[in-house]
DNA sequence: GGCAATCTGTCAAACGTTTGCCATACTGCG
DNA sequence: CGCAGTATGGCAAACGTTTGACAGATTGCC
């Protein structure tokens, strides 16, 4: 009785319905919208249209409404959803600057697997800046996203980034680490890619280097000068100079630091290790512009082996950084995080591997 | 007598209210948290706290709702606020390929202007994919985002821009543009980019051209590509191939096409246009890899003059795209729309320009 | 046939803001 | 002093979804 008063509303709501997403045009469908359409309860909408809670509505109510709500176009409103779950499914990934090629790989790993786990990522860039990354983590709380990936740690960040963790929004830091700060990470090994650098280096016979390094208060940077400066002296090398960068490391600045290290008028290092690969484009620019040779007069190796640093001239021999796997890790990270909150993940450190190409030869 | 009570039941609720927000520690202050510890009722709040309605309470309220919401840390809630107000202050960056260094000036252009006008930028990838687009423009949708700028539009995309419009979400077309939408765009003279490389080649002495194509269902591509024709043509000078990518225009794109191009057993142009930098220097590498010389076997002309390209060797002669402005102008254009909605933008053409460097030389 | 158990759908109260409307208190004026 | 007008704050109803509680109907069982 009761099934063929529902079927009879079923069909008669059926045209009703259809006439009204024509003639309205414009406005998007809501819960409220296909349930009248459909001849049933929003709530029963609802969940007919939730995994999660299909099983409470019957097996033809549930195809029935199924149909009428892709017909009708509806899209459940993530907005008014996040709002009553607390939830929003969007996950903020904060870069330090989006204009290095090497985040590009980084970013789709992260994205490909958010989007696979059902989350959209939201990109922010801090350009390197606390007082920026600050007001845009604030930005993030009150649009409620579910989790942050940061790429663009400085060492000062550690108390900001605790306070938004403990107000609840789970933090997951990638590519550059925060010693001390309890926060699941995945980074590379930079200790280890300094190390690498250094020991290329060496074998090629090198025994005055110097380094073009990124700024002192990122962790990733320290740990690759630590690396590389401690290989070159246990070997008995000297490092006749190691230049720092205040901001982000771009190619220009790659080309400031070179120019102050020809500018001296002290003993030459016959290489050079730059902190990045940008960094090492720029050392490149200028010797080209002093009439320099690489790798003839000056070895160069760069760190990341990001995109097209194998096509440039020479082509750059680096410390290889696996970006996409870092992305996708630092995100299965997060979304394992979100699944069981109690237990998080355990940091993971990644190795880097030296890419051989042609900047850098034997003394 | 209501003002006596009232402070006293400020400095009453003062204390309880620190309390509060150091007891629960880790939860977020709402409107009504605020309002307690403050002692009025939370539209007040709401009011103190919104520049456009503070007329509406008292200086000596307003200026202790402010201090109270301050001290607790209080912000926003911009999910609840976006679904009460339909407004979530988010607009959405559609791009077509994260890797492609051009699109970060861009980007960064984007989110200034918008940061600057109170909006966040919220950036998705759709990896060239007209599927994927549709994905992440329906994702969109449900979280209310409140206007998309979109610099991956393929010709076939008008359908889903014009329903997504049509449901109420503005849509600001950048960098690629949908010929005959009716929707604002921010774009480059395409043609004119493509004339005045055919302009420089021609100039130079060369009458054998070639070029390696974008995708034909990309505006921008068939409008480099016409426009270069038909100047060529009208020069009397021959084209003597012209190779597409269905995909992505990337380095290895460029490589594949440039090694057809090399592979052919007829006659060999003497100059190449690539529609992006990343497919020119693709063509560099292939060259490179065959012992051929550039410029002095090929002239190689690029399109963007994307960061870095001045860097590589030979420097890239390309033409310059203004990637900051043209993201600046379309963020300008999408507050624009969103301020007043009924009169639309009108759609604006920057132009290009010839930028000479070393990969083109005289025949 | 009566009763418990199960199944299915409806009701209504949240989530945190915003905002039109109302009530009160205060101001100025005759 | 009475009254209109204004300033200020509170009330409560939205926004669209989710979900615990409930109610009516059906089933199974003795």
């Amino acid at each position: 009785m009761i099934k063929q008063l529902k079927s009879e509303a079923m069909q008669a709501r059926g045209k009703a319905g259809e006439r009204d997403d024509l003639r309205q045009g414009r406005a998007i469908a809501t819960l409220e919208d296909v349930a009248r359409a459909a001849g049933v309860h929003y709530s029963t909408v609802s969940r007919a249209l939730d995994p999660n809670k299909v099983w409470r509505v019957n097996v033809v109510t549930r195809k029935h409404v199924q149909a009428v709500a892709q017909r009708m176009g509806y899209q459940r409103d993530m907005v008014a959803s996040g709002l009553k779950r607390g939830r929003t499914h969007t996950i903020a990934v904060v870069v330090a600057d989006l204009g290095n090629p090497f985040i590009a790989p980084v970013l789709r790993g992260i994205a490909n697997r958010l989007e696979q786990a059902g989350f959209m990522s939201m990109i922010s860039d801090t350009q390197d800046d606390s007082a920026r990354l600050e007001r845009i983590l604030n930005h993030l709380l009150s649009r409620r996203v579910d989790a942050i990936i940061l790429t663009a740690a400085h060492l000062g960040d550690g108390p900001v980034l605790r306070r938004i963790s403990r107000q609840g929004t789970p933090v997951v830091l990638a590519v550059r680490n925060v010693p001390g700060i309890r926060l699941p990470a995945c980074t590379d090994d930079d200790l280890l890619g300094g190390t690498l650098a250094a020991r290329h280096l060496l074998a090629l016979g090198h025994r005055r280097v110097a380094q073009l390094r990124g700024p002192a208060d990122v962790y990733s940077f320290v740990e690759r000068g630590a690396g590389f400066s401690k290989t070159v002296a246990a070997a008995g090398a000297v490092e006749v100079e190691v230049l720092s960068t205040g901001l982000t490391p771009t190619l220009d600045e790659g080309e400031r630091l070179m120019r102050l290290l020809l500018d001296r008028k002290r003993v030459m290092p016959t290489a050079v290790f730059a902190h990045n690969d940008l960094m090492a484009l720029g050392a490149l620019a200028v010797m080209r512009e002093r009439g320099l040779n690489c790798p003839k007069d000056f070895s160069v190796i760069g760190y990341n082996d990001s995109p097209q640093v194998d096509r440039v001239m020479p082509p750059l021999t680096t410390i290889r950084q696996p970006g996409e796997e870092l992305g996708r890790t630092a995100a299965e990270m997060t979304v394992a995080l979100l699944t069981s909150p109690d237990r998080p993940p355990a940091s993971r450190s990644l190795a880097p591997t030296l890419v051989v190409r042609e900047s850098t030869a034997p003394r």
